[in-house]
DNA sequence: TTGGGGCGAACTGGGCACGCG
DNA sequence: ACGCGTGCCCAGTTCGCCCCA
């Protein structure tokens, strides 16, 4: 071994004067194999003096796992973006694997991003949390060459997708409306297009409906931004006759929204009430502190983890029972894909300023 | 080539009817390849029509580099801190490395992380945005094992760093409220032992001194958190006497102060002027609209990005010239240590309403 | 003879099936 | 039968050599 550079595992079975093949066996703890003991201590004082560490790349190119899972997000200037990705990365590294990170943005703009990000042997498999308007293009690539989770997208059953009760969360901001007595309800909807609004939509109508109140629904469409919901709040003090309160479908464009109805001074909750959906540290400290339904994100986050780890797990059993070799699997060692729906924790009222009695 | 598995330049080369040394060239664009058009031609076609895509470990084993930079990131339940992240994840994509992510709170505290991140032969580099209090510990492991830039925070030159003017943000918030006629302005710092609420302080103080009015100086300290803010306010406001006017390090910190002045009904600007130092998208829809002096967070990620990305070019280029081989640089193809000073855009203050001429 | 064109084999670092004493 | 070593495998990269016009 030449001096400054890392010691490799023959370097290890030489300064224990065995062959690789046990160093490599004893180190590694294989149930099945025979040495002595004294033999193993060797080996493992040697690696211990030598501060031997595994070539990660060597290991996996032999073997059916890379350790590497690849995250592909959208929207990181979004704090509640943020925290499902973190949920994920912890719940991947408790597993030992290692996250690549990547933007969803970037990779559908830039193909050579896309195969770097892609190249075979990189990942074990992808989380995609791509928002609306990446997907397509995305999950293809991506589910071309790797297991993938989709997160909060329902994509045609062709692979596995973890979710939040988007309805149940925007019902229950509905319904905590009706106890105050509201009844002229306008929901703030994220862009057209976007599944996750979509859904918070239809449990903002159910709510209506069992309260008997659907004829009143009013729904309006804004991007997943601050600047939107300022706008959107705009618009709403242009009408001519105004609800008595407004959800919002995320708390990004809830921010937005307090921000345009204090730059018109329309008092929140006296002339307006404003539920959000979604929970995160700067809620409270809004033009008015905000009242939401909070989701659990970085259980998502997480959930999505251990859903693509199982499906990992289950390639790489497979693949190990047909005799290793090429592992014909290819992609299709893909199971039934796994739909999953985040009902613990359920989403929860977290009461703050914005809400209170109707006016008048 | 078993159907079903990706093919492999072997399968390249036996469909172009060449050997895979030639193969692996051609498509390398290797200049000094010796090749007649319409082999490369075949070659290129036969790889079109396989869909052959090289794997990312092979190639690396082999060669000097891994494509992959390693992200150790602190506390991104901030958008301050996911600002420098998103900067230099975005300038390492740009470059053609993926970006493996990981927490410095996790990693400090769980050693098989550590050593999972760090593996032989997983990273070309390392950007390190650790948070005052894990970088000695993560520091060291790291840059043992591979080159590594520390950002905004200085280790007696042992390894690059990129930084920011945290001394004339500051003393641009304080010069700020000078030049509204303010003269009694309170410093809330960061918790003692950050670097970088080191740096702002002194800005801090030079503003004052240049200014004449050292003695006034007063400066509390507060961890980079809401709730952190809040109670500094709540401090602050115990006193017998106060300021007319306060620096908070920190944006997120701002958010916190903002609100213990809104729930102890102290008006901001009209009682207290307040200036946050960092900018970000949420600063608009605080209590009150903060103003701040920008800094440069996600250039500071690139600038990271930037800074390593040559050290690892210049490592490799050392390596080459060694004739190859294990290339003993081991972990001394380090150059000397390179501090980039971030000086581009300069801090630039923004105004909002949270500032205002003293009260009386 | 020379040089253009291309191939074989060794090498990266480890894992694992077999086989030898 | 126990204990251990040999040698090929993964998928590329690259150096040196050979062959033929």
């Amino acid at each position: 071994m030449t001096p400054g550079a890392s010691p490799t595992l023959r370097d290890v079975a030489q300064e224990a004067g065995v062959s690789p093949a046990i160093a490599s066996r004893v180190l590694n703890a294989d149930p099945s194999v025979r040495a002595r003991e004294d033999t193993r201590e060797r080996v493992r004082i040697a690696a211990q003096r030598l501060g031997y560490v595994p070539h990660s790349l060597a290991r996996s190119l032999r073997g059916a796992r890379t350790g590497a899972i690849g995250l592909v997000m959208h929207g990181l200037d979004s704090p509640i973006n943020v925290d499902v990705l973190r949920g994920a990365q912890a719940r991947c590294a408790e597993s030992g694997y290692v996250t690549l990170l990547a933007e969803a943005e970037e990779l559908t703009q830039n193909d050579s991003q896309l195969h770097a990000f892609l190249a075979r042997g990189r990942l074990d498999g992808v989380i995609l949390h791509s928002g609306y308007g990446h997907e397509d293009l995305l999950l293809e690539a991506v589910s071309r060459s790797v297991p993938a989770v989709l997160v909060n997208a329902d994509h045609g059953g062709a692979v596995s997708t973890v979710r939040v009760d988007d309805a149940a969360a925007a019902a229950l901001a509905v319904q905590h409306l009706l106890d105050l007595g509201h009844r002229e309800i306008t929901f703030i909807a994220g862009p057209a297009g976007s599944e996750t609004s979509d859904r918070r939509q239809s449990g903002y109508c159910r709510a209506l409906e069992t309260a008997g109140l659907v004829e009143t629904a009013d729904v309006m469409h804004a991007e997943w931004s601050a600047a939107a919901g300022r706008a959107a709040a705009e618009d709403l003090l242009d009408r001519p006759r105004l609800p008595t309160a407004v959800v919002v479908a995320n708390a990004v464009t809830a921010a937005g929204v307090l921000s345009g109805f204090r730059d018109a001074a329309v008092t929140v909750p006296g002339e307006l009430s404003v539920v959000g959906v979604h929970d995160s540290w700067f809620l409270e400290h809004l033009a008015v502190a905000l009242t939401t339904v909070r989701l659990p994100l970085q259980a998502l986050g997480a959930a999505a983890a251990r859903v693509l780890i199982d499906e990992i797990d289950a390639r790489v059993a497979k693949g190990a029972s047909r005799q290793g070799g090429k592992a014909g699997a290819g992609i299709n060692g893909a199971r039934a894909p796994h739909d999953e729906f985040i009902s613990e924790p359920p989403p929860q009222l977290i009461l703050r300023s914005s809400t209170g009695v109707p006016r008048e």
